[in-house]
DNA sequence: ACCGTAGGAGAACGCTCGTTCTCGCGTCAA
DNA sequence: TTGACGCGAGAACGAGCGTTCTCCTACGGT
């Protein structure tokens, strides 16, 4: 097995177990089971488990953010794509893996002691409210509106994350559109 | 020291400890030295460091609920009393020590292996959401408000929490008296 | 004064886990 | 064929921490 996939099954097992477990209460040694690559080899990839939870949550950055762009990319109208993100929030709320948003539940987790990984969470952060910002202004609306949606987005995200189904997706939904058609 | 006291400040650190570093990076003998009772005492009070994670949930959901009425309670005009939260939710975010929402956090951190704290969770976030809809209903608005505005104001915490200041509460204001006037 | 008990300080225990080390095997170049 | 090397399996090491235990002191009732 050449290193290219050892990192990849690495990364692989790691974003199913830190997404789904929690980070603190996955172990090198599960990432091994899971992956298959041997502690040795892990250890030569990535230096220490920081770094391979950054570079988890890196690709995952890019990942999330391209489908949700992908989704967005379906219309053309440009008031319909900026539903469309609350469309792709209701998709990912139900997926059977679906635990809440990564970067929220990592910040929970480990933002109060790691500044590497707090500056990721706030990196993806608004990397997504600059998302929600160019779609606000591509549909000529008022660069006000985007700390609304943005927060409607974060706070659908965060409850989904909490309690389950897509129903917050709907909701927030709804009040975008109610609040675009406000201008 | 008698027990109540001894409990009291075993849970005043424990709030100062887990609120402010997070729950599992806070140990037994860190709240043995930042409250002065003696681990012997912790643990005839507390039969475990779960126990002790519940009743900081716990007492701190009274209180933050109590806080959040009690401001509330100073206006009469039902509408202005539903902005008054997204008012308080901004003077919450402006304390010294913020750290965002602690159920949140202690969901991100635990949620996925402790179902006692992802119940409290849940059930702060249900009488949460329980409130707001009190609010909406006394104030002669639509039921379906009720969602928007609780989104808006997890929004708000969630973004506050990771990015530090009181913009999202503002935001989230501009955004509630947005929606309560398009009726 | 004396015993029983509660409580404090801190050592001790056992487990988890990040990280490193040992050993043995297969591979490949010369 | 041989020897150097890469790698996997898993033991080993060391730190952190939840929990318990030991030992000692203080005190309240008789």
């Amino acid at each position: 097995m050449d290193s290219a996939t050892a990192r990849e099954q690495a990364l692989d097992a790691a974003e199913k177990l830190f997404y789904g477990r929690g980070i603190q209460s996955v172990g090198m040694d599960d990432i091994r089971g899971t992956s298959g690559v041997s502690l040795k080899r892990l250890y030569q990839l990535f230096p220490a488990k920081e770094q391979l939870v950054e570079a988890y949550l890196e690709r995952r950055d890019v990942r999330w953010r391209g489908r949700l762009a992908a989704h967005v990319e379906r219309h053309t109208d440009p008031e319909r794509r900026l539903l469309a993100v609350f469309d792709w929030l209701e998709e990912w709320f139900g997926e059977e893996d679906f635990r809440g948003c990564a970067w929220i539940n990592s910040y929970g987790e480990l933002g109060a002691r790691s500044e590497r990984v707090a500056d990721q969470v706030r990196a993806h952060k608004r990397a997504f409210r600059d998302y929600l910002a160019s779609l606000v202004t591509a549909a000529g609306l008022p660069e006000a509106l985007t700390g609304s949606l943005y927060l409607l987005a974060e706070g659908a995200m965060v409850t989904a994350g909490i309690t389950g189904g897509t129903r917050p997706a709907a909701e927030a939904r709804e009040a975008a559109r109610s609040l675009m058609a406000a201008r």
